[in-house]
DNA sequence: ATGCGTCAATTGTCATACAATTGAGCAATG
DNA sequence: CATTGCTCAATTGTATGACAATTGACGCAT
């Protein structure tokens, strides 16, 4: 394995720099997974700097799960496999700084959401497994008992729908999607849920499940954009009350 | 705003602790965007550490877009905001390295691609403005150029399918979509594209253009539909003949 | 052969120093 | 008075050296 010195560009931090060399080594496949990285001694020879700075490139790495260091004798650096699990959770809290930092309105939000859902609802009713259907059931059953807080139904809410995302059997659009549910919780959790609005709520996503169970693509398609549409209602509520409070 | 120190869980690196102190506390809004954060200095008196070990949890912090720092004598760290941009370019090289590090089939990539698309062609079809329309039409003529390059015609065809993205006009969407557009590219460089199929592939991304012209969602659908399964056949043909080749 | 202790390699942390950068404030000048 | 230029202090970036903590490997005794 061989990092180009003459690769580092000027004008940045000598540790940015750094961390991008070895990013792209890792990136082109150079390095394959659950290789070392040379020591950081090695590596500050290598590139000429001290080891702090090769500390802080590695860090940078580290932060992107792109390695994972080890101590004691037979540990360094080496190159992570990127598990779906991992990639899932960043993915999930990027989106939700990008939409709470930008400001992004719920309807867009939501937009996005049910659009993204809609799409894979077709898979879902092919492929869902007794598994799924069993969650979606249970999470069904959750959202209708009479004390439940706002937030934990928003929770039961964003696991029936990972259920059905996951009912499509295909792990990209699963990961995919998981930025779109989830980052929207904040903003669904705006939302004050009466017992009429949830019992609707419930009853859509009652409809969703037996149309999949029944591997019923329409009518899960119909019930989303019903449920989408509801959803989109209550947000514009929530959003203007909450307007009128603020003025 | 504060740090807490028992905030710090045990049984890890104290950088990785820190960092996420830090991390939680822009998350959680307590700290707003360009407000700058405590100096160096002051952190490692806070936290009670050394300033490299400060140092080595800013950087993780800066390997994810969260803050930038800036030197001087009004330097410091400040909260950084998300731009779409960042997170988007952020998004697809964790989901390339996503695709590549656990070798998803080109089936399951196409698939969760496709998917997503339709998912947003009906958006598309009631929104694209005449600049999307234009990028298509050009995209499509330049896919039609006898000389093109494989690669070439690849990234002619990513181009292509972010202008129908974008038509959308929900940028939420668009960020969402870019890492199952782009991140398939790299699978998608490995068809040798015939003058056959690209002159079926050009007809079919003429008669999306058409269809989202004409405002018609159910004939974009259609198209893609059909361009879904032509690109799947392309796929597993060249998988197919790349495992006959290895064997 | 097995278990145990020592050791060496490596990362994690610290203290300190100096270089580089940059805005602020002050002084000199037109 | 306005403007220009200079110095200075604050802050981050980098370097050096040291020590602590961890952990597998190796050799040794039983």
């Amino acid at each position: 394995m061989v990092f180009m010195k003459t690769d580092l560009e000027q004008n940045r931090d000598l540790s940015t720099q750094i961390a991008k060399a070895i990013r792209d080594a890792i990136i082109s496949g150079e390095m394959d997974v659950d290789e070392r990285l040379p020591s950081e001694a090695e590596l500050s020879d290598k590139f000429g700097v001290s080891r702090p700075t090769i500390r802080e490139a590695l860090k940078r790495l580290a932060a992107q799960n792109l390695i994972r260091t080890q101590r004691g004798a037979t540990g360094g650096a080496f190159v992570r496999r990127l598990s779906y699990e991992e990639a899932y959770a960043n993915h999930v809290t990027t989106s939700t700084l990008l939409l709470s930092m930008n400001a992004v309105d719920f309807e867009t939000a939501c937009e996005a959401r049910f659009a993204l859902e809609r799409a894979c609802a077709p898979l879902s009713a092919k492929r869902r497994t007794p598994d799924h259907l069993a969650t979606m059931r249970a999470e069904c059953h959750r959202q209708s008992q009479p004390g439940l807080s706002d937030e934990s139904f928003c929770d039961s809410d964003v696991a029936f729908h990972r259920a059905l995302v996951d009912g499509a059997a295909n792990p990209v659009l699963s990961y995919q999607l998981a930025g779109a549910v989830e980052a929207m919780q904040p903003l669904m959790n705006m939302i004050t849920f009466t017992a009429r609005s949830r019992e609707k709520i419930v009853g859509l996503h009652t409809r969703i499940a037996d149309a999949l169970e029944a591997q019923d693509a329409a009518a899960a398609d119909t019930a989303l954009s019903e449920l989408a549409a509801y959803t989109l209602a209550l947000g514009e509520k929530a959003m203007n009350a909450r307007r009128a409070k603020h003025s």
